[in-house]
DNA sequence: ATTAAAAACTGATCTAAAGTAGCATTGCTG
DNA sequence: CAGCAATGCTACTTTAGATCAGTTTTTAAT
């Protein structure tokens, strides 16, 4: 998906990877979010009919369509429905924030270690990681274009946390060697994304 | 409201300006963004039950108060209003989304540019502002937690801006010199924001 | 009108991260 | 299995913006 591109789909992510991004016009990237199994994507471009931004797999994907109007059809027969899309929603612009907050405010270790942190815990919420770590098949290119860094200091600031003893991201593979050191130095909210959403209450 | 306080109410604003920030532990602030008239907020907090950020009014205000079960209680009778809150939130989302781009791929100059040009473009919606400019009550002081540089360098970029004929921001009032250069310096898209949502169509 | 305190502004110095350039691995592909 | 592209890694140099230490101007309160 492109931005400008119009009448798309929304999706949800049953397997594998993907990335959203937006470029500038001099070729920069900012990567806004990964998706991961379990995420809705794409509900952005379906409300304003055109794509504000680029949707791109990163691995292999399997995701289930959902139309626009199939969509909005089924908040009238089920309001409960339309709660949780916006619930879901507001969590998507939650991590946003969030996500904001680190590249304004937060120094290239203490963002890398909360971007991190917060994959960790997405992903242990749909059982695709342990406290001890995860799969994760990003690259140090990728990383630099969400982080708001150049690739080269991507690498310089992974080399600090390895010798740091907090993180190891090598080969496809986050290890967390420190938790709580980590959470201290990215000053990650514990209770974030700790909420299962009105569904489940 | 401030954040982790719960059960806090949504608000419309119909007058003033209010500021959405989040602090770190250090006493660093990232404003995330500036509620204008017209502007619906506290949305997230009330789908959390918790406040994730704090709200403060920067003038004086007006807003007419929303309760959370009124609010999920309307969607059953009025599925329509489900989609309407949906979209607002999306535009919102997407507003947080391009100041991340902004903060994480554009330079100072840049994002300052971009940052009054979108204000501007949600202002003339409302009927708050012209293509001359608009009444802006935010000091530098603001203005630097919102961009994520320091009050010292907005400072700076203020003069290089004015320098340069772009934009004025003086005593409160932001002047527009030179939309098309300023459209051109922040890679500001002009059709951003120009969808009035579903109720609308 | 006076004064206190915010806010705006400036120059000098410092630093985190960018940019540049090059080598080392890994994993494809013909 | 040679060769090429992608990715990872490192040292050196440069730069955007931070920080520090003020002065000036504006605004609000008495």
């Amino acid at each position: 998906m492109h931005q400008g591109q119009t009448d798309q789909a929304a999706y949800i992510l049953s397997d594998g990877w993907v990335c959203s991004y937006k470029l500038m016009r001099d070729g920069k990237r900012q990567i806004v979010d990964f998706q991961i199994p379990g995420d809705f994507l794409g509900l952005r471009s379906v409300l304003f009919h055109t794509a504000d931004h680029n949707i791109e797999p990163i691995t292999p994907v399997t995701a289930s369509e959902v139309l626009a109007s199939d969509l909005i059809d089924a908040f009238s027969s089920s309001p409960r429905l339309a709660t949780a899309v916006l619930w879901a929603a507001s969590r998507d612009e939650a991590m946003v924030v969030e996500h904001l907050v680190s590249i304004g405010r937060r120094s290239a270790l203490e963002r890398t270690a909360h971007f991190f942190l917060e994959l960790s815990a997405r992903l242990k919420l749909v059982g695709l990681g342990t406290v001890e770590g995860y799969a994760c098949p990003l690259s140090q290119y990728m990383l630099a274009d969400a982080l708001g860094i150049s690739a080269v200091h991507v690498n310089r600031v992974l080399r600090e946390l390895r010798e740091e003893g907090l993180l190891t991201f090598q080969k496809g593979k986050v290890t967390i060697h420190d938790f709580e050191k980590l959470v201290d130095v990215a000053d990650f909210d514990r209770t974030y994304l700790d909420d299962y959403g009105p569904l489940l209450r």
